[in-house]
DNA sequence: TCTGGGGTCCTAGGACCC
DNA sequence: TCTGGGGTCCTAGGACCC
């Protein structure tokens, strides 16, 4: 049987926020290090031999390994870092899809025939990470994205794992439920309850079956990743969909108000700087017995303006306070979405059902002339109205 | 064990339109 | 006059990921 070989790379960042550190200041090296404070946000591979994992309490984890050196996170370094492996790796090929920080998918399709097979590729990917930014990164390689990211999950930390062509159900199959991408705690438990432990046993069930467990899209996905079906292909340039911040609070008073006003300023900022624009604004609670809420406002149009956001956000915020004032809350945030590009302002026409049908399309035609026929489309506003979008000019 | 901060995607109900 | 089916958007919640 022919089998396609379009390989694909699955490289992922070894530990690193805590690998950062070690590079930075020799005295870490090979010592248990935790990123973090309150929580953990990263712990070196010395941090975790003693069970040390992501997301754990400081106060546990320190417990777990008391003489653990303990760093606050350097955001600014981290992203530093983190561009310079990009770097690397749009080097290596145009065809990178960014996951998170520390990882990412590259299609070397084209590249064998030039460069040489995947594996060679990826070893010399390894050793250029390590060389010029000076960081450990293992590199997991398959057909399918899906299946690249469960090979660099099993071949961390320093590695890298070809699966080939011909070995991919055997490779998979004996692995844990929880290596499926997409099966967190819940969808574990669900499938624990009824007797289900590896992937081999998911590929066993019907489609159907799994889609009553799981739901309509958990169960098709899970179903498709456990035979290897995943025809995803890497997207290179794919756009942000939210922008958010929060703050944890503590037991002090604190000023609600002043929170939000510094979130918003935070992340408009942000928003800005992407050249964004943006029309959701959702406010996240967290209550003091630690579930959480969100309310949300769509605005008619997209805007940057802090200003604007602001009283969007305090709006929210003045709805909810007397469920805040009941429960308590210990955490405030603000997210953005519903993005856009700042450089486009959308045009509310006054037409109605009285006008010819044609007036809409005339006018189009005569904005089309004016700014250009590509950058000017047709919206739809508030479900009905007609919108237009057109660029936005300096004047 | 006492819980950070940044995200993505899916579901479901209600409003509204054709 | 009463009714159906399909579609989009908004809101809220939740699972999951790093």
């Amino acid at each position: 049987m022919f089998v396609s070989l379009t390989p694909i790379l699955h490289a992922d960042l070894d530990a690193f926020y805590a690998a950062v550190e070690q590079r930075d200041d020799p005295r870490l090296r090979g010592r248990p290090v935790i990123v973090g404070g309150g929580v953990v946000l990263a712990a070196s591979y010395e941090a975790k031999a003693f069970g040390i994992r992501t997301a754990m309490g400081g106060a546990r984890a320190l417990r777990l390994c008391p003489h653990a050196v303990v760093v606050p996170p350097r955001m600014s370094a981290y992203s530093a870092a983190s561009k310079a492996v990009f770097e690397v790796f749009r080097d290596t090929t145009p065809l990178v899809e960014g996951l998170s920080i520390d990882e990412a998918f590259l299609d070397v399709g084209g590249l064998p025939r030039i460069v040489g097979p995947p594996e060679l590729i990826a070893r010399r990917l390894r050793e250029r990470v390590l060389d010029e930014v000076g960081l450990p990164i293992t590199v997991g390689v398959a057909r399918t994205k899906f299946l690249a990211k469960v090979a660099s999950a099993v071949a961390k930390p320093d590695g890298l794992l070809v699966v080939p062509a011909d070995r991919e159900l055997d490779f998979l199959h004996p692995l844990p439920v929880q290596r499926l991408w997409g099966v967190g705690k819940v969808t574990a438990a669900k499938l624990h309850d009824l007797g289900i432990r590896t992937v081999g046993q998911v590929a066993r069930l019907d489609e159907t079956d799994l889609v009553s467990i799981l739901g309509k899209a958990a169960g098709r996905h899970l179903h498709a990743l456990a035979h290897n079906r995943d025809p995803r292909p890497v997207q290179a340039g794919r756009r942000r969909r939210s922008i958010g911040s929060q703050r944890a609070l503590g037991r002090t008073p604190h000023d609600l108000d002043a929170i939000l006003a510094s979130l918003v300023d935070g992340i408009t900022r942000r928003l800005r700087n992407a050249h964004r624009a943006c029309r959701t604004v959702v406010l996240r609670l967290r209550f003091a017995d630690f579930t959480r809420a969100t309310r949300s406002h769509t605005l008619i149009h997209p805007t940057a303006e802090t200003g604007l956001l602001l009283t969007a956000a305090r709006l929210l915020l003045t709805a909810a306070l007397p469920e805040i004032a009941s429960r308590g809350i210990t955490l405030l945030g603000v997210s953005l979405t519903n993005l856009s590009d700042e450089d486009t302002i959308q045009l509310m026409l006054p037409f109605d059902d009285n006008h010819s049908p044609g007036a809409l399309d005339s006018t189009l035609d005569r904005l089309k002339d004016r700014f250009g026929s590509s950058s000017v489309t047709r919206a739809a506003m508030l479900g009905r109205d007609p919108g237009i979008s057109v660029p936005l000019l300096p004047d």
